[in-house]
DNA sequence: ATCGACTGATTAATCGTTAAAGCAAGGGGG
DNA sequence: CCCCCTTGCTTTAACGATTAATCAGTCGAT
């Protein structure tokens, strides 16, 4: 491996020149500068982060804590947020926790003592993050008071709220699956607030929520909004066990747009994340905090995007 | 940050005495140990991977280079091969290619800047590893020869067609999704070995081989065997439109136990990865090659697991 | 001619740890 | 009693970079 010191040598300088040519910091000449370009180009020279980092106390390098691996958004939050981090010259080191929150603890002591110059984390259902030694950028959802940046999980219940509502549905149901978890009561409290007042709604939670729905669509209900697509596709399987297809005696909402819900059938009308510009806003934000920006731009939220597809049709005329 | 000085000042011996009493390696007396590990302990001394790193080259980091980040089994893998990482004292640095070749070799690139003292490659369909200068482990199909350690993909081939075959169906589709997949060719090549002689199949491909699957299906073929959960989905739902009921009239199988294969309706029949085994050789494969190990035993297959469910049965008697 | 400012480079220290070599004291064998 | 080996620790150097301090010239102004 060719270091500073064999460019140093080579060309006849001293290795603090070859650092400020190649970085551009101190005083050095342009002929110089690029007689030491040359030749650290002819030598495939790679600085050493290694060393770079022990000598400045930065790694360049950021901790990804999702403690629900299991979160189908896992993918492609991890590669969204990888290729922003790249754009930042900032590499990811990830952490699972198992999804116990005691390891959760073990996890972000090992990002730390690897040296991480900051923390993503993105909390499990019903967790906050504790505090921690460096910049930390948290992803959940609006009424999380540690929140720097996510998905606009209120507005997004809003859109798909008024989205049945106006398409004729007046007796609803709502079925999140675990109370717990913030982000599914926001898109709840989203679409409650979003319904008009003559659109009757239940709230209904958790495996006992699926059959109370499926009880209140035999009774007339005639759309079920539900938090999830594999809350959604389950009920789906309900519902056709009770032989009420779907849109036409019943409409159907996910959440999340997984990859499935466009190949299921009837295709699952969902809410979408970008989840690339909340990616790119999370790394900014800990960028600007590792670069010393006490306060930049946090609690933002990203809209979500109502995808309308085959699971909502406009709801029958009472008989 | 304590370090190893501070505490050699404090204890009153050289930091060389530190070092090898904390390390286990030189030579320090037993009362000597004590000593230093209650001071370490007492400051909270946390040692400093990144000095470590420079002084000894090695990182005790690895790459994880997934091209195809869309692989619902992603997060699986990802998940397990950080706590096997772990337990390793490793860490795991991620990457992303965008799926494009040309980024492939950026990202490892990148990985290889920071010092990663190993690689684990997923390939993407139809590519292979480019030559690296640490060690590497593949996770592929045993039929890629830089395969390190898979899962069975041809066995698990065999587990579905033979279940088909044994319940019944005398005329079978075999419908693979992209013909450049390693890992589906296998899969594929698993099941028509299998077959008895007496069971005539076709083999399909791609969204075209949706269609003959459909149309086969309505003259007469009795099941679908699919190399993949997602194209099950999309069957089953072109199936439900020509009201070929499943699994009644057709049965069909998938690949890979997706989060959504016991809650589709029916839920379906198809063969599993023992993705935590699998990641855990991985592991230890390339700790091993980091170690000096210059050949360990590689190329291993790992036994999928027939899960049957609801979309398979009997096959009906022809009339 | 002299002083000061500026330029372009060098020196040397340092980050925290490891590893090889060295050294003093104690103990056993001849 | 001398020599050598072992034990326990220290000294020194190094890993590859950054950075503050310093220094030798050059040039312009006075």
């Amino acid at each position: 491996m060719a270091s500073i010191k064999q460019i140093a040598g080579d060309v006849g300088v001293s290795t603090a020149t070859v650092s400020n040519a190649l970085t551009g910091k101190g005083r050095v000449s342009q002929e110089m500068v690029e007689r030491i370009r040359a030749r650290a180009e002819e030598l495939g020279y790679r600085p050493s982060h290694v060393a770079r980092a022990l000598k400045t106390g930065q790694t360049g390098i950021l901790g990804l804590v999702m403690p629900d691996l299991t979160n189908p958004l896992f993918p492609r939050i991890a590669q969204m947020l990888s290729i922003a981090a790249d754009n930042n010259g900032l590499g990811i080191l990830i952490a699972d926790s198992l999804g116990r929150p005691k390891e959760q603890s073990e996890a972000l002591r090992r990002l730390l003592d690897r040296g991480v110059d900051g923390l993503i984390v993105v909390p499990q259902k019903g967790t906050s993050a504790e505090p921690v030694p460096v910049p930390l950028a948290v992803i959940n959802t609006a009424s999380d008071p540690q929140n720097s940046v996510s998905a606009d999980h209120a507005g997004g219940g809003a859109l798909v709220a008024t989205h049945i509502a106006e398409i004729g549905h007046r007796r609803i149901v709502i079925l999140g699956g675990d109370r717990v978890s913030e982000v599914q009561r926001d898109r709840i409290s989203g679409m409650t607030q979003a319904l008009p007042d003559d659109v009757e709604a239940d709230v209904f939670w958790g495996d006992h929520g699926v059959q109370q729905a499926i009880a209140a669509a035999r009774s007339g209900a005639s759309a079920i909004l539900t938090t999830s697509d594999l809350i959604a596709l389950r009920v789906r399987s309900e519902l056709m066990h009770q032989a009420l297809p779907v849109p036409d005696q019943v409409s159907l909402t996910g959440f999340d747009d997984m990859s499935f819900a466009p190949i299921m059938h009837p295709s699952l009308t969902t809410v979408a994340q970008n989840v690339e510009d909340i990616a790119t806003r999370a790394i900014d934000i800990l960028s600007a905090k590792i670069r010393g920006d006490t306060h930049p731009l946090e609690g933002q939220t990203v809209p979500m995007r109502l995808v309308i597809r085959q699971s909502t049709s406009i709801a029958k005329q009472p008989v």
